[in-house]
DNA sequence: TCACGGTGGCTACCACCGTTAGCCAGTGGA
DNA sequence: TCCACTGGCTAACGGTGGTAGCCACCGTGA
């Protein structure tokens, strides 16, 4: 079963050189086969995608999970907008192909997504549309980031302060 | 000189079938013209999309500032962001065009999206942090409505008047 | 009137993409 | 011993953006 190591060949291709890179023959070669072999184990690109997706998430809902149980000092939601921040930013062409273009919820694990925003919800005293906002919040700010949408000389971290701000539960 | 109506077609295609439909064949077709001919008038793809980022900012733009002028019992806040959900969704192919990826500056007019984000600016009383999260804000919003990311059934009218709420100036 | 150069079409290609069809060598079990 | 399965392979298809090079038209200046 060679399953596994096509996906992470797949994911070092995304996240060393974007998703440019990543096509079936350059994947081929990476693991020393001819890229119709891949169809063996794969049904599809979107398959292949789809488990790079879901490393994806669960990687950022652990991490944020665990960025809600020990807050500090700034408060929960400030604690999970960073955590947030700073690992998409590590791993930025797959936090650009998770969460960019339609979602093929098919292919996806149910409610995977939903486990992986509650710590947006816990944060926001679970208020769900504070909640979804903040996640929106938060998504715009990484993804605009990623794309380098800001003006340059933008300093970022002091409008990641702002936006925590915004959300941070009436002292 | 057709280089407007070329714009003006692929930005039809664009609208009315989204981003995969718009090839070169397809619009040479739609204009009766090879494709190969339509690089006597456009340098590139990308040049060709430039140009149609260019129309949405102006578009955005015009109605923001539009929205800000007239504030309404709302205030500034809401009815920006609710200038910017509508437009945004009335042309959800050409927004995503607009505004997903890495942007090439160099294709742009300078300074088209820093007048197109004015109105941010003035709705939070000149807090260039707190604009700045506002739009970021307004984006993952419409980006992700727009991508179908939202969990069905979500009310994001409710989710949109929470976000308002978190950025109307302390009254 | 005639030659000329620019404009804007065309066909024939190229390299690359995801994907399919069909062939075949090895291998493990009945 | 045979048989079926696994997992490679080559060849090919239709699609993509894009290039080279040819040619008909058409307005201008000699």
């Amino acid at each position: 079963m060679r399953l596994q190591e096509i996906v992470s060949a797949a994911r070092a291709i995304l996240d060393e050189e974007g998703d440019d890179a990543l096509t079936m023959r350059r994947l081929g070669d990476d693991l020393g086969i001819r890229a119709p072999s891949l169809y063996k184990h794969v049904h599809d690109k979107a398959e292949l995608e789809a488990a790079l997706i879901e490393d994806s998430f669960f990687e950022l809902g652990d991490a944020l999970h665990a960025a809600l149980a020990r807050p500090g000092r700034s408060g929960p939601v400030a604690s999970v907008l960073r955590t947030y921040r700073r690992l998409s930013l590590a791993h930025p062409n797959r936090y650009r192909l998770a969460t960019s273009g339609r979602l093929r919820r098919d292919l996806l694990p149910e409610c995977l997504e939903e486990w992986a925003g509650q710590p947006f919800f816990f944060a926001t005293e679970r208020n769900p549309h504070r909640s979804q906002a903040l996640w929106s919040l938060a998504h715009g700010m990484v993804i605009l980031e990623i794309d380098g949408r800001y003006p340059p000389g933008s300093d970022l971290d002091r409008t990641w302060r702002a936006a925590a701000a915004a959300f941070a539960p009436a002292a």
